[in-house]
DNA sequence: AATGAATGAGTGTTCATTCAT
DNA sequence: GATGAATGAACACTCATTCAT
């Protein structure tokens, strides 16, 4: 196995157990004796305990945006990519029970600036594949041309505050409902033609 | 100031110091120096760390109860009693920051089983509550004659589900509203002539 | 040097550390500052520190039982060796500085009835020792048939009620010279011919 | 009741407590606790925990001394007064269970040059008692014209020496007889007249 | 790459001591 | 005289981190 799937599997283990038991909680010993490995070993693949966690972090986030972009691939209409990337955005969490465990107790991670953002690439990504979606969408004539930049960081900074509001102040599912329906206005005020949107229940 | 005034005080600022660190990264310094104390003197109040923590809890346990009493007191009606103790038990979580915040990351502190329950004369404290008003209602003619005590055990389970429902689980406001139906449902079997409950919205 | 000799060489320091000072006074860092280590590292070779103690009292019990083994090896007469085992049980002690003076502050480790004992394997050891040369005497018919368990669990009991004797209750010399004169009883108890034994002053 | 008998009461305590648990595991608190009182008060009584050792052994020893002083001041004869002198200062000991232990654990206590005698006069009121018994016997007649204190100091020292064997040595009777022998001897030295002392068992 | 061993900073806990009341 | 409360130094124990092999 190369050193990369051995990092992989590294941060699969200690994402579950910073999970189970908090940053604080959760030792070296027990992330290495959960992999069959001394906690000496594990400097070799992290520079720190925080390092790791941060590792562990930024690699589950980045499987976050991965589904979503896999999901928003699989959508031919530009349109529907749109509407599949805020709708996955949102709802994977409920699904990844461990990454929502860390965010909850570590709400920073889940920042709405960027400038506080400590992920700030995989911020950045997503903000990208908005930008990229508007530009195509404009291109093919389906959105209006507005500014890409502002209208991208816009729709982020939105994202990011339903799922503050979804799982961290515990408004659930009336949460999500509001950002479906907050996310059908924003598409009706892009399309160029009164053709609303809708956005079929899951 | 009395020792238990000092007490008090000192649960309230252990009980910041927890929701904020967690059990695990809050120190008896921190509690300590957050009052003007040294760590030592802490264990004239308490025996130890998880005595302390256990303590803060009770009290914010005690705290929320008493606010479900007070607003049930001044209510006249019987059936607006049961009405309010239901909506204010699960209202009340939203309010109390830090307490909400201790049982995301401690949720056994919520047990819906009196065994497992490590604050147990405070679940028995509340199953009374229940108990007394049903018995007066039944009384005054107001409800059915029924099993009050299997009438309360089963009310304050559905009271205890829905705050993990609510609070733990994300479910938010669509919880919360799912338990409103559910009492309604609840007093309506328990009324004992047919004019159907209805709860305003807070 | 492997992990089981530096292991040995800590618990001779430590015994001579918890004799001096006894367990109380005794510091985890005095015994790790006499061996050229941090206290940190201690825990790498006990769990705590009645642990440590634990070891380090069942190792020195060990040299005792090692050198008894030692002395009854060299004699060839299994009379003798019963003699010997006797006698160099009890004598031990007054050589042995550290450990008299440990078991005088802790009079529990020297336990009669092997149910209260903190170190089982070492009291049955002994007692299988005893038993060994009971079985061996009586099939050179030196010995009488006897009830080999009975007569081995009289013996250690005796055994051990003499260490109390003479080293925990201070009748030193006259209580060393009652234990022969009892050994002697017995032994002639034991032998299948009416040869008495003697005792020659050591 | 006034202070003085309060003090007593106190050291009688403390005297169980420290032979209990020793110096060190002996708290302040489990001896006011003994007494019914808080730890603070007994502030009142000792400037410090050492000082509260060092009364409580002083009070112990000075009881020793008064039971030896006793005894001898029954005796109308002053051969048989120096040999209840010496007899009964060294058999107190078997009888004092408190003291003895607390002696056992702290050797020191026990100095055999009064350069390093922890209670000097306690050691001085002894060595007086002697000399004056050797000086009343001179005058009677009794003994011989000796130099006073260097045999006074020199009873005085081998009583300390006995004192050690007998107890902390574990020599135990043998060394009492042994004791009973050496003071038979010097008594014989001392006499005026050639009427060989005989000590009686006791 | 991996590990056994060592380290030291950090933290919970105890307890002698002090002091205002 | 007595006490409740506070203090701080001492100590057991944990664990992230380092490093020689």
């Amino acid at each position: 196995m190369d050193s990369q799937s051995k990092l992989n599997q590294i941060l699969d283990a200690a994402l579950k157990t910073f999970a189970y038991y908090g940053y604080r909680q959760a030792t070296m010993e027990q992330i290495a004796g959960s992999l069959g490995m001394t906690k000496g070993s594990l400097y070799f693949y992290c520079s720190n305990k925080e390092d790791l966690y941060n590792k562990t972090v930024a690699q589950a986030l980045l499987r976050w945006q991965e589904r979503v972009r896999e999901a928003v691939e699989k959508e031919q209409d530009i349109v529907q990519k749109l509407v599949t990337l805020a709708i996955k955005s949102n709802e994977y969490l409920s699904e990844d029970d461990d990454l929502r465990t860390i965010i909850i107790n570590d709400p920073q991670i889940q920042s709405i600036t960027p400038a506080e953002d400590r992920y700030p690439n995989i911020g950045t990504a997503s903000y990208n594949m908005i930008k990229q979606i508007l530009e195509q969408g404009a291109a093919e004539k389906k959105f209006k041309m507005v500014d890409f930049e502002h209208a991208a960081g816009f729709l982020y900074s939105i994202h990011c505050m339903f799922v503050v509001k979804t799982y961290l102040k515990a408004e659930g599912q009336s949460a999500q409902e509001m950002y479906r329906t907050g996310i059908e206005l924003i598409l009706n005020g892009l399309l160029a033609e009164k053709t609303p949107a809708v956005i079929q229940p899951s």
